[in-house]
RNA sequence: GGCGGGUUGGCGGAGAGGUUACGCAGCGGAUUGCAAAUCCGUGAAGACCGGUUCGAUUCCGGUACCCGCCUCCA
């Protein structure tokens, strides 16, 4: 059996990965908030976890890994859009308001990562349906002295009113004590004290320790909460996928997943969480518990900056398809760098992405897969998932003319992800049922107008009139269609700056 | 300020302590009315300074620059 290594981001080193029951290999990888439509950056842990996740499956069989990717259904950002759209007038509670948008926004999200290829998990739970758990959760740590619960003196009503509002008074924060345990920071390389120099916002009055978190919140009546030992209020972020895991994968798995910049402070208030509420009096810091594993994907870049709302440097994936981008080119780009490394998006990637795309899945329309030769994907997708050199192999296939290249391009196509030509639509849409006209599916083009005037220009060339042929051609390129005379027949490629009037002025 | 990551040819981007990465672009050739497309061939690198080594782009140390996290973030 092939074996898989991995870099751990918790070992800071590339080690073989030997699952602890081969019979149900799990991972699990932080989802979406879901208030917006993914953006490109949010796509690209889910392409490289589904990698992973066929790897997995390809190598454990597809009934012995369990991938979890949670919803995170519950948060201030969903709040705050709810509340926008009250404010500007919508119907409904704001509880409807805000079931709606989560439903809209998983709908959208399952749509477009299913564009990029992306496989369902095999769970994904929504944070709201695990409250039971989080609280259960947070009563342990309680308990066991690692959390404590506070009042936060700003939030308390007036002194005269405390008494005829017992529910609002008696709201209390669960925090979490960094200072209970002892291996906090060793995810990230951070002491407690380090973060605590270092630190470079306010803290807020009621916390013992700065850097301690938040398990619970209060929730005032405008917002979403549920009844608890701590009054009416709402799970902080980290809590939910501890309880998760804990829920669906047990109290030791073995992969979890995410983008570097969860790895502070989300995973490592995971772990302190899950490890204080799992540790045992032979394992005191609950090393034996939680995740083996922590892989972290470098960030997307749009022009050396890192991709993120906050920067407003973002596009959707949803922009891109729109854009005439198909799912399967962004993945393409997506796999071409390792996901340990900052990758920049740019124009070039997209359309050298494109011209390989087409090349293979024309070299494979029809074709049997053969998975004689998997073993070389599968060998550089075990070298730490290394999905360039995998596209490398298939490229040597692409070049290659022996009796088993393109059906081994084609099988290492589909272990990676990408769908086999006679489903792809845009690829068989560029081979056009009019002859002579492909099109990148990037603009609609006139294709009544093209083909003819396309037509035309084949007729100059046959008369030999070279010089109204020649002319023809400019004004067709000056359009922004590429034209290609091939054995005999005109080919117009239509390309991104395609300017319909132009082409209509031709005739 | 603390912590982490990166720096490869014109561009993108890998592996490996010693042998051609590869792709795109370029250049040369074949082909073509001319182009395009296609096919064949080809030059070009390892931020900087030290160290280890018979030998380093690959290991170690330092310098410079870039990026990320420390606040919601994939």
């Amino acid at each position: 059996m092939t074996t898989i290594r991995l870099h751990n981001t918790k070992t800071r080193r590339k080690e073989d990965f030997v699952p602890i029951d081969p019979a149900n290999v799990r991972m699990y990888v932080c989802g979406p908030t879901v208030y917006d439509r993914a953006h490109l950056g949010n796509a690209r842990p889910v392409v490289v976890f589904d990698v992973l996740f066929r790897l997995l499956r390809h190598v454990y069989g597809p009934d012995h890994v369990t991938y979890v990717r949670n919803i995170t259904d519950v948060d201030d950002k969903i709040n705050a859009e709810a509340l926008r759209r009250k404010k500007a007038g919508a119907a409904g509670t704001l509880e409807e308001l805000i079931h709606d948008r989560t439903e809209e926004t998983i709908a959208w999200y399952h749509a477009d990562m299913g564009a990029l290829g992306a496989l369902p998990p095999t769970f994904e739970p929504r944070a709201t349906e695990y409250i039971e758990q989080m609280k259960a959760m947070i009563a342990t740590l309680i308990d066991r002295g690692y959390a404590y619960t506070v009042r936060d003196p700003s939030n308390d009503p007036p002194a005269e009113f405390v008494l005829m509002d017992r529910e609002k008074a008696a709201q209390e924060h669960a925090l979490f004590a960094v200072e209970t345990y002892g291996d906090y920071g060793k995810l990230s390389g951070r002491s407690v004290e380090d973060m605590i120099a270092g630190a470079r916002v306010e803290v807020a009055p009621y916390k013992r320790n700065p850097a301690d978190f938040v398990l619970w919140k209060p929730s005032d009546a405008s917002l979403p909460g549920w009844d608890s030992p701590w009054g009416r209020g709402r799970p902080g972020w980290h809590i939910e996928c501890s309880a998760m895991s804990l829920a669906l994968l047990g109290e030791q798995f073995d992969i979890h997943g995410g983008g570097i910049d969860l790895q502070f402070p989300h995973h490592e208030n995971e772990i302190a969480q899950s490890c204080c509420a799992l540790a045992t009096p032979d394992d005191p810091l609950g090393r034996n518990k939680f995740a083996r594993f922590w892989l972290h994907n470098e960030m997307l870049q749009v022009e050396g900056k890192k991709m993120s709302k906050s920067l407003g440097n973002f596009f959707t994936v949803r922009d891109l398809l729109d854009r005439g981008i198909p799912g399967e080119v962004i993945r393409f780009v997506l796999l071409g760098t390792h996901y340990s490394k900052p990758m920049d998006w740019t124009a070039e990637k997209v359309r050298q992405a494109r011209q390989t795309l087409v090349d293979w899945y024309s070299k494979t329309d029809g074709v049997e897969p053969d998975y004689s030769l998997i073993g070389y994907v599968e060998r550089a997708l075990s070298n730490d998932l290394n999905t360039h050199a995998a596209l490398e192999e298939l490229r040597t296939w692409s070049n290659s003319s022996s009796d088993h290249s393109a059906g081994s391009l084609k099988a290492g196509m589909s272990l990676l992800g990408f769908p086999p030509a006679e489903a792809v639509d845009w690829f068989r849409k560029s081979q056009s049922r009019y002859p002579g006209i492909s099109y990148s599916g990037s603009v609609e083009p006139k294709i009544d107008t093209l083909f003819l005037l396309l037509t035309r220009l084949t007729e100059l060339r046959t008369e030999k009139n070279y010089d109204a042929a020649d002319a023809l051609r400019k004004g067709i390129e000056a359009a922004g269609v590429k034209v290609i005379v091939f054995a005999g027949t005109t080919f117009g490629e239509v390309l991104d700056d395609f300017d319909p009037a132009k082409l209509e002025a031709l005739q």
